[in-house]
DNA sequence: GTCTATAGCCGGATAGAC
DNA sequence: GTCTATCCGGCTATAGAC
């Protein structure tokens, strides 16, 4: 844990995450961004190199933590629904510390420019990982048989999407929200 | 049905709603459309009136339809469950009708100036009649006593991003989706 | 590290010929 | 109904004073 106070460069890019979460990357100009910090639009060139680093840090940032994690749940020598359970952790943490770069990872990967391939390669094999853990699931007959590629995107769908959901929580209780989401999502809604 | 030759102004329409999707309103210009059409930007002019009354069309034309839908739903004399696989089979054939909008729907509804309002009644009204069918369900203890805020989120959410995976599915077989997400929906995914 | 001023480009939209 | 030409405003980014 390093100092609570931000430098320049972070506020920006924090103040940036939220303003592409609002109106997204190509609505958010230099000159909202800046009065949001509270300077002219000139001043942010001597903190940042460009629009398109902030986004490159702000989402490549995230989408590196969600393929390290996976890759340390995947390995672990537990059964397919712990790791799913894991996973649903993992997106509830990650999505909580930083609703606002979840949008952009999610809604402007597409306007990033010179990291666009790292990018794709980070979220190919975040998207690798979870299949392999839900087939291997259905394999052991822990997972029913249904359609993978339905259950992939339908879970994955609901966890990419949290970042919606969970700022409008503000009591939110973290462990009880990866409780209850888990069940859902594994055992349905129907008594 | 009408006739299956388009109008010039539902071709630009059905072009711009797949542009938006590549890279959203507000990165799509003028020029890009009128290339994807096959004409200079000026000649759009003659078929719309400006980029925004493009934006509006597309969204708040599917917007009626989901709110429409849902009515007739919920005023329907079935259970719960019932209500809910009809809300699915909506979701997916309106989708697959119109997979582009639906993105616009989802991703671009902030840019929208003097129809936010009416977007925003609409979604409220679909919403509030989503809710009530959960609700209803959870009361006769046809669903789970499971967090309503969490069900709901995590129901919608599948069904408002299946326009990034119908697509895919060149060969979709549209009455096995339904039951197939349905089933993983309602009863869940473990054995 | 912030400012003013501005370069240089690209945006939506219009005018008017054909 | 499409075109060329163009208006005018807003965009990212830079230059250089303080």
């Amino acid at each position: 844990m390093r100092s609570n106070t931000l430098s320049r460069k972070e506020q920006i890019c924090v103040k940036a995450a939220q303003l592409f979460k609002e109106k997204g990357y190509s609505a958010v100009t230099m000159r909202d961004l800046a009065a949001a910090v509270g300077i002219k639009a000139a001043s942010l060139y001597n903190h940042i190199t460009s629009k398109q680093q902030i986004l490159s840090e702000i989402i490549l940032d995230i989408a590196q933590q969600f393929t390290d994690g996976i890759e340390t749940i995947a390995t672990q020598e537990t059964d397919a629904i712990s790791k799913l359970k894991a996973v649903v952790s993992q997106h509830i943490t990650l999505t909580a510390d930083n609703p606002y770069g979840m949008a952009a990872l999610n809604n402007d990967w597409m306007h990033l420019e010179g990291k666009l391939e790292y990018y794709l390669k980070l979220r190919s094999a975040y998207e690798k990982q979870f299949k392999t853990i839900v087939l291997e699931g259905q394999e052991l007959g822990e997972l029913k048989d249904v359609n993978s590629e339905i259950l992939l995107f339908s879970i994955l769908t609901t966890l990419r999407n949290l970042y919606l959901w969970i700022p409008k929580k503000a009591d939110l209780e973290k462990d009880k929200l990866i409780e209850e989401l888990s069940e859902i999502l594994l055992q349905g809604i129907v008594k």
